[in-house]
DNA sequence: GAACTTGCTGAATTG
DNA sequence: CAGCAAGTTC
């Protein structure tokens, strides 16, 4: 097998190189999958490393599934005798768990639950409100993403209370949610996502044998995307390297956009400090993009301060220019892709795009757009497969029939379809369970038994309820998942709901089942790992596990596209707050962040790449005006070409870059000559002040002409314009207050230029402004040192 | 007990 | 403009 020709010389030493540790810098496009399935296949078939000693570890279904498939393509006509294990960090976790968790004595056992984020959700609302802090300003879902950012970063409950300071009763609130959380969790002997990381890591510190017989096992072990692992992570591989030490890890610092989510990039800067004789392989040769996508990515990425600094380069045309196109609202910018998506593919059928966005709010627009045009689509994220409430609600008849005292599931499904018990009779239902400290199936044992203080109808129904899930329990004891899946929707009388419903809605909901009950088929088929498998496999599906690599058109978030890549790519909505978003704006690392998902977004385009922004947009339903993304003006301006109909930032930044680099060449050569902005008399952009402004400080950084801070009282009579066509200021005259900066209005900043208020807390001179500047973000002013003037 | 109405509050990115 | 909780009616 001739696995190596197909490489270059960097690539193939990085497969080559076997022994110890590598770290392999692997920038955007440099073939990192082919380098990470060759090495697989070359450890198989030259050095004769037994499969199942090879371990690749990665972040999503779908990227496991590729490279075994990949390897699977490599290693054709091979026998081999096991098979290498390619798996997710969270399946891996599992799967170690469900061999060892007794080992850990904490009174889980081997049919654990696994709580996603909607579970976990739901049993933290119930801690909530029985704590008694329902009317508290105490968002469930925001309890929960703090907790869970709290046990990433290696933290328990009482290590929480114990940082909690003297007087902030919110935290302290949440550390007492937080306790009664894991308690629960214990109790129904459930494993949120968080937890199996937590609970594997704990296993191999704790217990040696365990530590050992992972090391004995898995000789070889790969790591993708490295940049992305947390503390625990970074843990979990260490502890399973310790004998060996043949680790290979892949990553790229400038692709590290999961910091919010405990990702620590020192695991990949640090790499090695932490395995001393470390070898280092480059791979930046890009195989992807055309050299003037590349050069954007660059000059956007550039302006970080906390990287590493490597420069791709590649062999590819220099391709089009990046197209841009300022839209007038969401709707208009929606529109343009899809037209200019119909009218790529008219010239080329079979080509694949891409319509990226920060945040997955801004699909809706597109998808009626597409729809529209008659373009197929498919979208990633939101509401995926498994998140839909039928399938949620048949997945919870299963988890009942593997372990009947989940009593989240048992909530989940206890009514649904209606069977005539509300929520008087669950109130009893909880509140007995909590006296006798049992769990809600034992509860209802009692009470079917002997049912006093229910009416008879309320015991029969329970009586019904609870024959449904014997039976189901029975069922999964002898048959194959594929069967069970049936009798949760059929058995339970579910199917018979949605049909006697005879709607559209639950003609589409019956559809999804069946495609459950296909997927459970083909599990059996092909797995053949039981109900308990099958329903690890469904908790354990992310959303970019959806992404269908032949879609025409894919609608997803820049998140969801990190690794992929489409020869026509639309990166959109880049409006200052929303990309990069407002919550960033006040912390320079996150800024960086949202850079670094920038280069991303840039870099998943093979030949064609468009940028768009829109003038107004609306947010909570309210239309809100918005400012183009700084970093728009980080990218080269050059290499833009503008497709707006009419006046557009892009027209002016550049009007004003050039009439600037002519006045500062003239000053240079000592002419003080005429201002710029006299020639700015057109006025069709609404914040044309604020780009040519922008620019002075742009050449002032520089080392151009000295500041002039511009204070031009011209009061041009656009003022009139200003109230009756701004959109925001015509909806939010509601704060308006007697200095005059209220959100919606235009000030003047010394440094920043002309900006755009956008919310005002607080009154008179303290009031606190959270303005907009184009070229340097959202900035948070105190009215009374910012020495703003109205403009 | 279930189906409907009103009113409030809140989405950044994900396994 | 959502989705959800509490309130209202049958």
């Amino acid at each position: 097998m001739d696995f190596l020709s197909s490489l270059n010389e960097r690539q193939r030493e990085a497969v080559t190189t076997t022994e110890g540790p590598l770290l392999i810098l692997a920038g955007a496009g440099s073939g990192k999958t082919r380098v990470i399935t060759v090495r697989i296949a070359h450890l198989i078939s030259e050095r004769e490393v037994a499969p199942h000693n090879i371990l690749a570890v990665t972040f999503t279904n779908k990227a496991a599934g590729e490279m075994r498939e990949r390897v699977g393509q490599l290693l054709a006509g091979q026998r081999l005798e096991s098979a290498p294990l390619i798996s997710t960090f969270h399946s891996l976790c599992v799967r170690m768990l469900r061999r060892d968790i007794e080992k850990l004595a904490e009174g889980y056992t081997r049919s654990f639950t696994i709580y996603d984020q909607d579970d976990s959700v739901r049993v933290i609302k119930a801690c909530i409100k029985d704590l008694g802090y329902d009317d508290q300003k105490l968002g469930a879902r925001q309890t929960q993403g703090q907790i869970s950012h709290t046990k990433n970063s290696g933290l328990d409950a009482e290590s929480y209370a114990a940082r909690v300071e003297y007087g902030d009763e919110k935290r302290a609130a949440i550390a007492r949610v937080f306790k009664l959380y894991e308690e629960r969790l214990v109790n129904n002997n459930a494993l949120d996502f968080d937890d199996l990381m937590i609970k594997a890591v704990k296993l191999l510190r704790g217990r040696e044998d365990v530590c050992a017989h992972y090391n004995e096992r898995f000789r070889y072990i790969l790591v993708d995307e490295y940049q992305d692992t947390n503390s625990l992570q970074f843990a979990l591989i260490h502890f399973l390297t310790e004998k060996q030490q043949n680790i290979c890890v892949v990553g790229d610092e400038d692709q590290s956009v999961y910091k919010w989510r405990g990702a620590d990039i020192t695991n990949i800067l640090n790499f090695e400090q932490h395995y001393p004789n470390a070898k280092v392989i480059r791979l930046e040769q890009n195989y992807r993009s055309t050299q003037t996508i590349l050069d954007v990515a660059g000059a956007v990425v550039k302006n970080n301060t906390e990287r590493k600094g490597k420069t791709l380069w590649t062999s590819n045309p220099s391709g089009e220019s990046i197209r841009y196109y300022q839209a007038l609202d969401g709707d208009t910018e929606a529109r343009f892709v899809a037209a200019k998506i119909e009218e790529h593919r008219r010239r080329e059928p079979d080509l694949r795009a891409a319509v990226l966005y920060r945040t997955n709010a801004q699909s809706r627009v597109f998808e009626e757009a597409l729809r529209r045009a008659g373009l197929a689509y498919n979208i990633v994220g939101g509401f995926s497969f498994y998140e839909r409430a039928e399938v949620r609600d048949v997945v919870s008849y299963l988890k009942l029939a593997m372990n009947p005292h989940d009593s989240i599931a048992l909530l989940r499904v206890i009514n649904t379809p209606t069977r005539g018990l509300g929520k008087q009779t669950l109130d009893e239902l909880d509140r007995r369970a909590k006296d006798y400290g049992v769990s809600l199936w034992e509860t209802i044992g009692i009470v079917t038994d002997k049912g006093e203080g229910f009416s008879p109808r309320a015991v029969s129904a329970l009586k019904t309820f609870q024959t449904i899930i014997t039976n189901l329990v029975a069922l999964a004891q002898k048959e194959a998942a594929s069967e069970v899946v049936k009798a949760a929707i059929l058995d339970t009388g579910y199917s018979d709901s949605l049909k006697s419903e005879n709607s559209e809605e639950a003609e589409s909901r019956l559809e999804n089942l069946q495609e459950l009950v296909n997927a459970a088929v083909d599990y059996d088929k092909e797995e053949g790992g039981g109900l308990r498998d099958f329903i690890d496999a469904a908790a354990l599906v992310s959303d970019t596990d959806q992404y269908n690599r032949d879609a025409p058109v894919t609608l997803m978030t820049i998140h969801a596209a990190k690794g992929l890549e489409f020869p026509l790519v639309f990166i959109v909505g880049m409006e200052d707050g929303l990309f990069p978003h407002s919550r960033s704006a006040t912390d320079m690392a996150e800024l960086e962040e949202e850079r670094r998902l920038c280069y991303v977004a840039i870099t998943r385009a093979e030949r064609f790449l468009y940028v768009s922004h829109a003038m107004k947009r609306r947010v909570y339903g309210e239309e809100v005006a918005a400012e183009p993304s700084q970093f728009l003006n980080e990218m080269p301006l050059e290499m833009l070409e503008d497709l707006s109909r009419g006046p557009s930032w892009l027209k002016f930044a550049r009007s004003s870059a050039s009439l600037e680099a002519r006045h500062t060449a003239k000053a240079l050569r000592g002419e003080t000559g005429a201002k710029p902005e006299k020639k700015f008399d057109g006025k069709t952009y609404d914040s044309v002040d604020s780009i040519a402004e922008f620019f002075r400080q742009r050449t002032q950084k520089f080392g151009g002409t000295p500041p002039k801070p511009a204070p031009r009282v011209v009061k041009h009579p656009a003022a009139q314009q200003g109230s009756a066509s701004s959109p925001a200021s015509a909806s939010s005259s509601s704060t308006s207050s007697d200095s005059g900066f209220v959100p919606g209005s235009h000030v003047r900043h010394a440094k920043y230029g002309r900006g755009l208020v956008l919310r005002r807390e607080g009154n008179g001179d303290a009031a606190k402004l959270t303005v907009s500047f184009p070229g340097f973000g959202q900035k948070k002013l105190i009215e009374k040192y910012a020495g703003l003037e109205k403009a």
